[in-house]
RNA sequence: GGGGAGAUACUCAAGCGGCCAACGAGGGCAGACUGUAAAUCUGCUGACUACGUCUUCGCAGGUUCGAAUCCUGCUCUCCCCA
């Protein structure tokens, strides 16, 4: 663990204060696969133990949709979640998680949480917001009103919701991208990168325990700009990096060929994040790329909407195939909703468009990620993961 | 007994001479969803020997070049008065 000591300047004389760029995340690689590039390791922050790799539920508005955080902990038992920056800035507004204590006492959550800084947001509200090189001018999704984003203020909302780990304002760029756009987007991302830092280190933490800041590579689909971009976030010796930009509707290939670039540049000994990423299949494949830790609303949503991921593929429980298969949700059984209710149960309940449907299939589906990410951990550690991962893909790429 | 209103596809419900195989909603069937403006969105939903044909708008006749739409009769439903 590093403490840097440094002098701010212009605000007193010679007055002395901690940084508050803290260099507190203790990330151990436990073992890298020999026939892949997978990693499996370990990081250590105030709110525990993160074991890598992970897949982390993700909580926009400090709710894991549909799951309470009794479930989440004893059922799905995720290392850390997500919140987003945006969403709980606008609703319940920061000074609210502020009065609560941060975003884990309000929400009742001790593990580990991160929080997106709204860069996905410049992507998804695309209509609804403006780019500047200062920042970013949102109109409100919920009433209209108008906000500026910008990498000091996203900095400061950040310590006030109070997650483990933090993210750098960025914008993420739509696909497909022209490539000038794509350049002159990625350098802003890198200038706006600086800022973050600079104003982190004049922004004191609020609440006894630490917070470790992630950078974001961009550059769209083009390797040089993926290149480029892998090496100026590296040189900010950030505690762990991301990998913005993707999966935003490119082609797998695309996504994994930008993931080996990129991986291939940001340092062995830190944790590397592939933000928004995805699929079962696609989180093993980045697994083997190198990629350590992964965020996506598809489990939690997708199972609101009827779809359930298995081992063996998967289901859309509204079909009428299932109306009278009374065998369980997943005889896996990795949760107890896979082997407490059937099939058909779970159909009917989304056909009367009960609440209780989208809860189960919720609990399914994350446990079931979860579930891999564990079993992909124990295969590198085992040294097959190359073999099992094979299998798996193939298996998992079905409908049933 | 008298007066009035109405019967449209699985359900509800528009249409009131040609642009009607018939608006819309529900239901049904299928699809989409990747750092969550998503409990959301999209498509199909009379029958076929399907870029065309056939049978539909209570039933039976009629008027018209042409009828779910107009006329006559019948059957049934609902409302009001006695």
């Amino acid at each position: 663990m590093l403490n840097f000591i440094f002098l701010l300047r212009g605000f007193g004389v010679g007055m002395i204060i901690f940084a508050h760029l803290n260099y507190d995340l203790e990330f151990t690689l436990l073992h890298t696969d020999p026939n892949t590039r997978a990693r499996a390791g370990k990081m250590v922050t105030d709110h525990g133990t993160i074991e890598t790799p992970i897949f982390m539920p993700v909580g926009t508005v400090a709710s894991v949709k549909g799951v309470h955080q009794r479930e989440l902990r004893d059922e799905i038992n995720p290392d850390i979640i997500l919140g987003n920056t945006y969403h709980l800035y606008l609703r319940p507004k920061t000074q609210i998680l502020e009065q609560a204590g941060g975003l884990h006492k309000f929400m009742n959550w001790d593990r580990n949480i991160l929080t997106d800084s709204g860069g996905y947001q410049v992507y998804s509200l695309s209509d609804n917001r403006k780019i500047k090189e200062e920042g970013v001018r949102f109109k409100s999704h919920i009433d209209g009103s108008y906000h500026v984003f910008t990498p000091e203020s996203v900095m400061e909302i950040q310590r006030t919701i109070g997650a483990d780990i933090i993210m750098a304002f960025d914008e993420c760029t739509p696909y497909p991208c022209d490539y000038n756009y794509a350049k002159r987007s990625m350098h802003m991302t890198h200038r706006w990168l600086d800022r973050c830092i600079a104003h982190l280190e004049r922004t004191p933490l609020k609440y006894g325990f630490s917070q470790s800041f992630f950078p974001i590579v961009q550059g769209s689909t083009y390797k040089d700009l993926r290149r480029q971009s892998a090496e100026y976030i590296a040189g900010a010796g950030a505690e762990g990096n991301a990998i913005g930009g993707l999966s935003v509707g490119e082609p797998a290939e695309e996504m994994y060929a930008m993931t080996e670039v990129v991986c291939e540049i940001l340092p062995e000994d830190r944790p590397r994040y592939l933000m928004g990423v995805g699929t079962p299949i696609n989180l093993l494949e980045n697994i083997a790329l190198g990629i350590d830790m992964f965020d996506c609303v598809m489990p939690t949503r997708n199972a609101r909407n009827g779809m359930l991921f298995t081992a063996e593929g998967t289901i859309n429980i509204k079909n009428k195939k299932w109306e009278d298969d009374f065998s369980p949700v997943d005889p896996m059984g990795i949760t107890f909703v896979d082997t407490e209710y059937s099939k058909a149960y779970l159909r009917h309940l989304f056909a009367a468009n009960e609440y209780l449907g989208k809860q189960i299939a919720t609990v399914h589906n994350l446990g079931f990620y979860l579930w891999l990410v564990r079993e992909a951990r124990k295969h590198i550690l085992a040294g097959d993961f190359r073999e099992w991962k094979e299998v798996m893909v193939k298996q998992m790429d079905r409908r049933l």
